[in-house]
DNA sequence: CGCTGTATTGATAACCATCAAAGAGGGTGG
DNA sequence: CCACCCTCTTTGATGGTTATCAATACAGCG
């Protein structure tokens, strides 16, 4: 249960999946020039198991995180054991962006599976910023869509009945699993019925009752966490009735 | 803070204004490399009167906008009329950071006072950011604090009840409008109830009912727009009941 | 094969949106 | 200076939506 994240530093070369990844350039520029020079081309990666912390809030923020397999959620406490969770996070995608304020995390990321991450130091992030604009572009461009996804959340929080916020989420996770512009149809929910409803401000018994309704539409097939779409039209509408023309 | 690099190379001295203004380097930095080296100690500065816009969603992205004097508010349309709004922003606050994820903006901004703005071309800042670490950190560090901020909102619409939105609001309002630590407890708010409503995802009339009940409860006085706290320990523990240590 | 956390389903009630109408403010033009 | 109009605001009554409480079913796992 006290498994601690390993912190690998490998000598050979990066694994194939670096390789593939989206954010491979923002990965070595961060390793190369960092606090290792050593390992220039395999920017140290750690492990977790399924529940682990990546970072917690209050933790000293000294790097960013890049989520290369698994699936994470960042998460807020607000006190009294509630949690908002305030992203779910596929692989290509990056953690820590909230801390950049301050000089510590201000959010929990916590491993929804097994998870392997590359760590990108700041400092050296910042850096090569200042070598690469390319990187640097790309780097502010990262936030704004995190912006412009905190954004889209906090509409969705605002201004949408419970059915709306939960066909909105289905579809985020169904297009952002597959190739941009496709769409995943079938997958497994990694988080439980709770995260989902912290995520968007519901209760856990809610979002069982709209699965149980869009299955009883004939929207989807849900099985425990086995997703499967079958009216997408329909989902979209749910999700943007009177909008998107 | 303390350790502020002056980049200030221009003969002349820029308005009175722009050197109280907490965001004067970034400014600066713009305009120095910008597209006008002409009038390189002057910023191109706007004026707008009371609901005028200051950039609308869809319009091609070319730069962000500093806040000098005057509020602004940035909402996004839902489609049927309806609008979330997503920020309300004070002098020295910067505009636009949403749109840097593409290349249009997706919010409108719009003037809730008189207010003037310096226009930061983006393409310069970016330039600029290339030569000048310090400018870079602290345009990371801004972005870091918008993403704070929203994540909070989050937190606050996703699983605060109605009064605790309202208190939250108030309070930042509040500690805003004043030196940072002190809070200004009596001050005139430039939107509208309804504006208050989209912000926190109620109705208008709720936020009407809400302030009446704070007024008998006698933790503040309200009149029309002008707001004075009279018990801010009472407006607290409504905004964070059972958080905050 | 029971155990524990997770998920479903039902009943009730709190919360807040909506509809409706009256009251105040601020500005404009007489 | 006053009357008027228009918008914003307040306040009340009602209903819809969703949280909460409670109990059962289920799954995964030792």
């Amino acid at each position: 249960m006290s498994t601690r994240p390993r912190l690998v530093t490998a000598s050979a070369a990066p694994s194939q999946r670096c390789g593939a990844c989206h954010s491979h350039t923002m990965c070595l520029a961060a390793s190369a020039s960092g606090a290792n020079p050593g390992t220039a081309d395999a920017p140290p990666t750690l492990t977790l198991n399924k529940g682990q912390r990546v970072f917690g809030s209050g933790t000293p923020f000294d790097c960013l995180y890049l989520l290369c397999e698994g699936e994470c959620k960042t998460e807020r406490g607000i006190g009294d054991g509630q949690t908002q969770v305030t992203g779910f996070y596929q692989p290509g995608e990056i953690l820590g962006l909230d801390a950049l304020a301050g000089d510590s995390y201000c959010s929990d990321a916590i491993a929804l599976s097994e998870c392997t991450l590359c760590r990108l130091p700041y400092g050296a992030l910042l850096a090569a910023m200042g070598r690469l604009p390319a990187l640097r572009a790309q780097f502010q461009q990262l936030m704004g869509s995190e912006i412009a996804r905190l954004q889209a959340n906090l509409l969705l929080l605002g201004h949408a009945r419970a059915p709306r916020r939960l066909a909105a989420l289905l579809l985020d996770l169904a297009s952002r699993r597959a190739a941009p512009g496709r769409m995943c149809k079938r997958f497994r929910l990694s988080m439980s019925r709770e995260d989902i409803a912290a995520y968007l401000g519901l209760s856990g018994e809610s979002v069982s009752r709209l699965l149980s309704a869009l299955r009883a539409d004939g929207v989807l097939r849900v099985r425990n966490r086995e997703i499967e779409l079958l009216d997408v039209a329909r989902l979209r509408r749910l999700a943007a009735p009177e909008a998107l023309a």
